[in-house]
DNA sequence: GTAAGTACGTACAAAAAGGTAAGTGCAATG
DNA sequence: CATTGCACTTACCTTTTTGTACGTACTTAC
């Protein structure tokens, strides 16, 4: 537990010209966000993300459930700090879903929600093709 | 002028098992990534265009040819030496391509290169999810 | 004559991210 | 009976990233 730690970035006077969309009242009823506009949240979304071990994350979650264990072998290098703690956000953030069960030896299970899933395709479209464009990549930089 | 700073990389002992791909002999030739193994050079590819101004970079640009200041206007939130380092990042890899005026206030262009563009896409792609579904990603952080 | 715009480079400082090592409670394994 | 694995948490420290502020060289606008 002891992990509700918001952030009240409610000040009396109005956030303006956050995601330029009519602010009708009450709580944020965001039609879209913009990553161009500072303090859009989509920045913030985007920055779990796109994080070092987000990504790939994202991507081994694709592949099917895992447990907490197997995640850490699959990444290579990440670290258990890190590993728990991308996963809380990517919870955090309805991306992915942890199931425990109460047995002796813990049992964990970590799974793509379906906001999951659709994300994750789009960060492995992406590392994907840099996957497959490696050899052009360091031949350009190479070239120089 | 003066924006030679190569960093050689050529120690005398091979990088072994770097992207698990039979290395026959010579230089890297790599026929693919593998993000999920440490020391890969996908990761390193990943780290500049997944960061915080890289991929809003990456975007921009997708929008067309962009002077540097245009850029610092357009990107919300940007300095000018993150504009500069990141831009250098992107072209060190072959996405984006400069071009400078020698006319007396500096002209200077920055344009996608044909990789540039594919990677754009992709991660387009992914902003463009994001900003979508801000009101969904947000609505389930409330929900705990 | 002073300010502003252009496209940066550089030094220093702050903030964020990440790594390391240890601890937890219990059971199966040797 | 000591060790190992599980899924974490915590404290402490190092590394990386990012921001701030200033300098440059020259010209146009005020």
């Amino acid at each position: 537990m002891a992990k509700s730690s918001q952030k009240e970035k409610s000040s009396p006077q109005a956030r303006s010209g956050q995601h330029e969309v009519a602010d009708r009242g009450l709580s944020g009823l965001i039609r879209r966000g913009n990553v161009f506009s500072e303090k859009c949240p989509s920045r913030d979304i985007m920055k779990n993300v796109t994080s070092r071990w987000g990504v790939l994350l994202l991507v081994a979650l694709l592949e099917g459930t895992h447990r907490f264990s197997e995640l850490r072998r699959k990444i290579g290098g990440i670290s258990e700090k890190m590993l728990a703690q991308t996963l809380q956000r990517l919870e955090y953030d309805g991306f992915v879903q942890r199931t425990s069960y109460p047995v002796v030896p813990p049992y964990v299970e970590y799974r793509l929600t379906p906001l999951g899933r659709q994300i994750g395709k789009k960060v492995r479209a992406l590392g994907d093709w840099i996957e497959e464009n490696v050899p052009k990549i360091l031949a350009a930089r190479e070239s120089r």
